[in-house]
DNA sequence: ATGAAAGCGCTAACAT
DNA sequence: ATGTTAGCGCTTTCAT
């Protein structure tokens, strides 16, 4: 009796059993009326042909368990692990799973990944950071909730304020005494170029609008922002204060200020953006702007469950804000 | 015409064209030998109707993309993400889908989440870190495979060696020097008390058994391990090096030790386990055993594979075992 | 207490 | 190029 390849179904348990397989049915979904003795048969023989019930069978019989598709850059950016759990948090608590899909080593192939992962669950939460014409294009009608994203199309999303955690970031590096400031922008990322913008507008609305070499373009990453930091300290010695597009790119810096032999917050300050747990390990602790990102997941999922209520609602543009607060360390 | 609360389906779409549904199944799936003009109007139909074809219908006749069901205790645990990470690119590479599930804010309930994440997943691949009864009794033919965990059952699962890196990280810490050496045990994780059992295994047989009062259990994390560390110094300040049972323990004694004024390495030295990111960020950076946790999740998946092709393969005991390898660093 | 029959949404032969 | 038929594995009436 050579192990059979395909699985045992439902009618296989029962004809070993030799009952009629609703019989078998009654038995796993522990219904009533059912003799102990037949019971007991049929659960020996689920064990012997190691049954388990299909559950595309079952769906398509019941109401299914709702799946959610997360797509994300990397699990191991730190910013993703707490999205990533306010998001099965949030589902969980609806009775919703979470499978997780990760385009990192896949950039380019955002609109790709898209698509499979749609094709997999009931909706999908995105987020995306190579705005490409693939995923702005697409149609707009499908169920998927986009993270900090400024997407033209009228899709659901969640957004990160910018604008204004930008100024009280910037105001408060100032009111440190911090007032030759540099940047370190990200060159990548949902909202690219946008915090550099605000950055840009509010010195020049102060009169004293940065030099194009005062800001510096690297790859998010503390090993990128190390060196660019290096690029951008070289070129401009008088810096005292340095905004960087997040915290990796902040703890880049304060690695290459640290390598320059110089002291923050004393000669130089530091300011990130994301308020990592990680930012309150390194020396000294970083002044971020923070976002709660378990809150940010937990948004996500109320819009999705909105998409699931009514597939054509689409939320009022902005009507879903996530503002950063400004959460002060020892790097100011 | 209100909008139907229940989703369109394939003949819904076959109606309002015109058409029999099997065309409709022909646009959808690419199929040749389709009116360029029937398609039109089938794809136009679609998108009125916000028609998605059932997964699970699909699911029914079609070979089935794999869904592997993930459980950690808490994706925040910097040593989660890596080994998600794993466990992800392997699957994907199989053209498989990942579901992840935490039990960290439901300890006592791995049981039940274990169960609820089997009945929608073809497999399992579970970290659990409080080896119940209610787990450890399990049927064993489940298509589970445990993570560093020490289950009786005849589980597939994939073990990190411990002795042999245990010595190997202690010899290191004798041979800088650091001889008056204490522990901070952790109070849950899959093999518990193990690293200690070894550890004072090792300085028995060197003559010199570790007393009880040098030897701290805490919660494996930050913030307790850092008051674990106080209360250890405390009662032993002749104490020269400490060896944690991870990477979070072990920053938590650099933060003990730094404020006791206490320079790392030169007056203590500090030994962790895991080989975190972040072990490389904190000042000094960690020395630690450092775990291939990519690899890790990808030894779990070629497990599952195995549990596919053969439900009733179970693996030799051990016979997957990743070794720890010692990463030197600043702080011994 | 158990069996028979219908049908969930879909794809895959097999017609026409 | 399109329609007909069968059947995937299961739950649910409805009988008996």
């Amino acid at each position: 009796m050579a192990t059979t390849p395909r699985p045992a179904t439902i009618k296989d348990v029962a004809k070993l059993v030799g009952v009629s397989y609703q019989t078998v049915s009654r038995v796993i979904n522990d219904k009533p009326d059912v003799d102990p003795e037949t019971k007991r048969r049929v659960l020996e023989a689920v064990g012997v042909l190691r049954y388990r019930p299909s559950r595309h069978a079952r769906a398509l019989v019941r109401p299914d368990v709702k799946t959610i598709g997360l797509i994300v850059p990397d699990v191991r950016n730190p910013f993703f692990p707490e999205l990533i759990d306010g998001v099965i948090d949030s589902a969980a608590e609806r009775g919703w799973q979470v499978t997780i899909t990760t385009t990192g080593k896949r950039p380019g192939r955002e609109a790709e990944v898209l698509h499979a992962t749609l094709r997999q669950a009931d909706a999908v939460i995105g987020y995306f950071d190579h705005t490409e014409d693939a995923i702005r294009d697409l149609d707009t009608d499908m169920p998927l909730v986009t993270v900090d994203h400024e997407l033209s199309g009228p899709f659901g999303g969640v957004r990160i304020g910018v604008d204004r955690a930008v100024r009280e970031g910037v105001a408060h590096l100032l009111a440190r005494g911090h007032d030759e400031l540099g940047m370190l922008d990200g060159s990548s990322g949902c909202d690219r170029h946008r915090r550099r913008q605000v950055f840009t507008d509010m010195l020049t609305g102060l009169g004293r609008p940065p030099a194009a070499r005062r800001i510096r373009v690297a790859d998010p990453s503390i090993e990128a922002a190390t060196a660019a930091a290096h690029d951008l300290l070289d070129d401009n010695p008088e810096l005292n204060g340095i905004f960087a597009f997040n915290d990796l790119m902040a703890i880049g810096a304060l690695h290459a200020l640290r390598a320059r032999g110089l002291d923050v917050p004393r000669n130089c300050g530091v300011l990130g953006f994301d308020g990592l747990a990680l930012g309150q390990l390194v020396t000294p602790t970083l002044t971020s702007l923070h976002i709660d990102k378990h809150r940010l997941g937990a948004l996500a999922v109320d819009q999705v469950e909105r998409l699931f209520a009514d597939p054509a609602a689409r939320p009022e543009p902005g009507s879903t804000l996530l503002e950063p607060e400004l959460v002060v360390g020892g790097s100011t």
